[in-house]
DNA sequence: ACCGTCATGTAATCGGTTACATGATTCT
DNA sequence: AGAATCATGTAACCGATTACATGACGGT
């Protein structure tokens, strides 16, 4: 029940928890992969310590799997709910940095065109992603999930954009 | 001499120390926040830590002024200098998650508009800095710099759009 | 029965952030 | 001269990545 400082992770795991009811962190893995993974992708190690960590804190309840391979099994306690709300609620004024690794190499001085070629690709690819994943969730009632899509979508087409005016 | 992986971190202190020859820790912030800070920012502790592991491992060269604080000055040593060029000749096929704090909150069941409305404030004044930027840089002649700058408009530009849509 | 691969988990390492600390300099 | 602020630097902590380790399972 110790107190600690609740970071983005932290509230990743609440929010699949919450979305699924309950979990072992090898499933939240699954979970992640499909879905806030697109924008946000975590180690499936953080996953183990990040659940135990909520869960010392009172954020969690852990309960062990009898027989079989005993894993634990994690659901939000009303505490963890309360934190999630809360979070959920306050908006940010926090401004994300691009970061980008082929960004720096062009600030320091890298061929346009190299860079351009293989970024290209994996933007595109990912670009092509994102449309099928639109594809099949049109007509769906909109929903977080499918808001950061197309955040997503947007900032695809902007790279495909901006590499290819670099490119040849 | 001894052997250490180099971090996006080190290329940026060993792509500032070429850009400008020789400069303290305290020099290489503020030259970083004037530049390559725009888009992937150090705290300035990184700073002191970073050019002392680029030192030992020898990628720079060490020399403290006499007299006064004794500062420590560093200037790149022919490996320093050939790290930098093979790590921006070589293009990467890294991706960049969006890993945006507001998206997150979004994707998680936040408010659209709540979010939106201070969203909009950081990145519509983000916007307004780089469009500055571009005015005092027109004319000069096309750089890195110049170049990231662009893909950060585009990015800014996207991003507003993105609130605007989902503001009232 | 054996081998390879996937599932599942823990431990060690390390970069980055935060907090702390002290020496200059400016202002009143 | 004292207070406040800026310049400059070091130390401690902690989350995240990496490496390691074992159990289950499918195929041959």
């Amino acid at each position: 029940m110790s107190d600690l400082r609740l970071t983005p992770t932290s509230y990743i795991v609440l929010g699949m928890l919450e979305l699924c009811g309950e979990a072992t962190p090898y499933e939240l893995k699954a979970l992640a992969a499909q879905g806030v993974g697109n924008f946000w992708s975590l180690q499936h190690a953080q996953l183990y310590t990040e659940t135990a960590r909520l869960a010392e804190a009172g954020y969690l309840d852990e309960e062990r799997e009898e027989g079989g391979r005993r894993r634990k099994r994690y659901r939000m306690t009303d505490r963890g709910r309360e934190a999630l709300r809360e979070w959920t609620e306050a908006p940010t004024d926090q401004f994300t940095e691009l970061r980008d690794l082929a960004l720096l190499k062009l600030f320091f001085g890298a061929d346009p065109a190299g860079l351009a070629e293989v970024q290209l690709e994996i933007h595109r690819a990912r670009l092509a992603e994102y449309e099928a994943l639109r594809e099949e969730a049109a007509g769906l009632p909109q929903s977080g999930p499918a808001l950061t899509l197309e955040a997503g979508l947007g900032h695809e087409r902007e790279w495909v954009q901006f590499w290819e005016k670099l490119s040849g």
